[in-house]
DNA sequence: TATGAATGAGTATTCATTCAT
DNA sequence: GATGAATGAATACTCATTCAT
């Protein structure tokens, strides 16, 4: 399953309003890469579209030849940012399925390596999460992008299905992979700048986190 | 360990400007109400202190005559969800200490009633976390009730101490109840409106985490 | 004449409401000094009754029992500061009749006296005629003011009459007062908080407007 | 010394945002113009930036296009009527120089058309001295201002340098012009709607003015 | 009398969006 | 297509004044 298996749906073209090329894209990019940054540097979507426009040097007029309006620049961010998350998540559990021998090794690894995953896209996640509060189209999107990343995690463990003990492996994949997530978010707090918002010792959770998954799957 | 133990440094006192009796007391609860059900309506902070004038019948002056400006008013509010949070984990570990024998009795009837206990207070707590990433104060009380939490939850486990199969009991309970927190938090999307974010089903979700937790308390 | 010729039309009386004994009007006093302090501080009246009410220990109510309005209680102030500048100008006059023997002397003296009277009443007498501009009443306090200082500063030049080689020496002593009154006033800015606006050398402009004056009452 | 030359430093450039033409200058030449009609209307700055708006058919928005903020609007109107100032005074000097043969003839036209221009220019002028007492790039544009005009009265003293008989004329012209400049403004009370602060002659000042300063610039 | 809590009209400023060029 | 100047609705906050107690 691939990370650009909803391209068609939410891909800039939708988003946005043409396929372009040379200098229009050159442009477009700018908008993107501009928005983008304003909204690592403030942790929000308050940045103005002056600022864009100044910053990025593009007219004001170019983005609206390019975005209905200022929400559908930030879904276009937000997209851009779903994507090269699913992207690297394959790449991880790609690297992982060829060099762990069994499900004892793999899964310390994963929650290693998706944590570490997690923490290099939390600040763009986590303003993804926020919005798909009130925002269809970024809900859905983030629902989809759930449900391909279930999957993907899901067929990662399944490949070790000779290693569970318990009777229902996949019911327990499926969970454990929602539970290290949610975990590994809200203790990333999902973007919180620098420190962690509870004070909790990142190395620890991640060590128990793998213990307690290697247990939830031995137990008979 | 009580629930009102920051009362002095977060109270209504010390986030709005003084004690009161009667009529003015009432019009505070009016501010506060008022405030509250509009953050409740939209999700977020954007209302405007002329809605909550008109529709807290309480003139634009008396809401700035309590509180200092707009984001005090929403740190009040806040403050009395965080409050009211507390009390009911409170309530909720009392009942189930007094009627859990063991460790493989408290632990689902635990998952469970956390997650009510969290359902039910998820928007406000979400728009809590939320407002925590860039506002020092609610994000101390954040810290501060996150703290206390862990504290009374780990208490809670302890009790059964005996019955936990692990050499270090302390920091499997300090483990499991962020794990447990986090996976129910981020499931209840913290407040998402009406359905879940992610479509994964909510009984199994309890079900499969309190099996987890069972399997990791008595993994040897 | 006497600098209190006018108590009875601008009497604290007749600006205010009522005459008062002991703890009223040390609570009047209060207000007055209050806010005579803020406007000292600020430099205008932009000050609040809510300062002067919790600055000087009076209730908001008080001052409207005292006071028709806000601008009352300035006019007030600016009042007693007229009244104040009044009396020093009388002491100041009296001083030097006593002193001087001859025109000659009295010229340099005069306008050095006259010049420390002015800087020390500066701050509100920049206020009062900055506010005479828009308002009335102030307007006639200080046309009274002024034709009482130029009545009594002329008085003090024609004792020395038999001194002056001109025709006609009320004239030109009149013309004096205006011209040293209002070269002092403009070189202080009337209050400017520390510097003068220009930097014209302020013990150069009162010895050059005394050798003017000496100049102009010998010419023949 | 020419009007202008402090115009880098003090242009509406360096006062609002940009160089303009056509329509935008009309725009902003309209804002100017509403809002120095204003002050002249009510002799302060309590203007709103609606009524700008409304009566000068220019959008809010345009004015926040052209100046950072209200202040900004005020500050560029005094700079407009302080430059008009000094051409007119530039323009007073040029020709009295060219149709003055002597000193004696000079300083009664002298103060005679500086009174003129001033009068011309009170409430404007007013306003910024007002304004100095707290604005400090008013303050340093009042006081280069008054700097050029006090040289450029010494220089026109000085043409007729062979006509004083005091032995330091510059000393003496620098005074007078102090105080011709001092007395002038503050009969005007600088910018008194109608009548004179005080009812002092106006005719009779200037007369005794010129009286003086001939006196004194004949003293040996 | 005296208090001080309550009132609400009034205003500078921001910024997404439009549209004349 | 491309530009960026112009627009104006929307909103937090202040403070003189009132009036219930």
């Amino acid at each position: 399953m691939s990370a650009t298996a909803d391209a068609t749906e939410f891909s800039l073209e939708s988003l946005g309003r043409v396929p372009l090329q040379g200098r229009s894209k050159a442009s477009l990019e700018r908008m993107l890469a501009t928005a983008r940054t304003l909204m690592l540097e403030r942790g929000n979507e308050d940045f103005t579209l002056q600022e864009v426009s100044s910053r990025g040097k593009v007219s004001i007029g170019s983005i609206y030849l390019r975005f209905e309006n200022k929400d559908s620049l930030v879904r276009a961010v937000l997209y851009q940012a779903t994507q090269t998350l699913a992207e690297q998540e394959d790449a991880m559990l790609a690297e992982l399925a060829a060099s762990c021998a069994t499900l004892q090794e793999f899964v310390p690894r994963y929650v290693e390596a998706y944590a570490e995953v997690l923490r290099h896209n939390a600040p763009l996640l986590r303003l993804t999460m926020m919005r798909a509060e009130h925002d269809p189209p970024i809900s859905l999107l983030g629902k989809r992008t759930a449900n391909n990343a279930e999957a993907k995690a899901v067929a990662a463990f399944m490949a070790y299905r000779g290693d569970f003990a318990v009777p229902d492996p996949e019911v327990c994949a499926k969970a454990a992979h929602h539970i290290i997530f949610a975990t590994l978010a809200r203790e990333l707090s999902l973007g919180s700048s620098s420190e962690s918002v509870t004070n909790y010792d990142w190395n620890v959770l991640k060590r128990e986190l793998a213990r307690m998954c290697a247990a939830y799957f031995q137990a008979s």
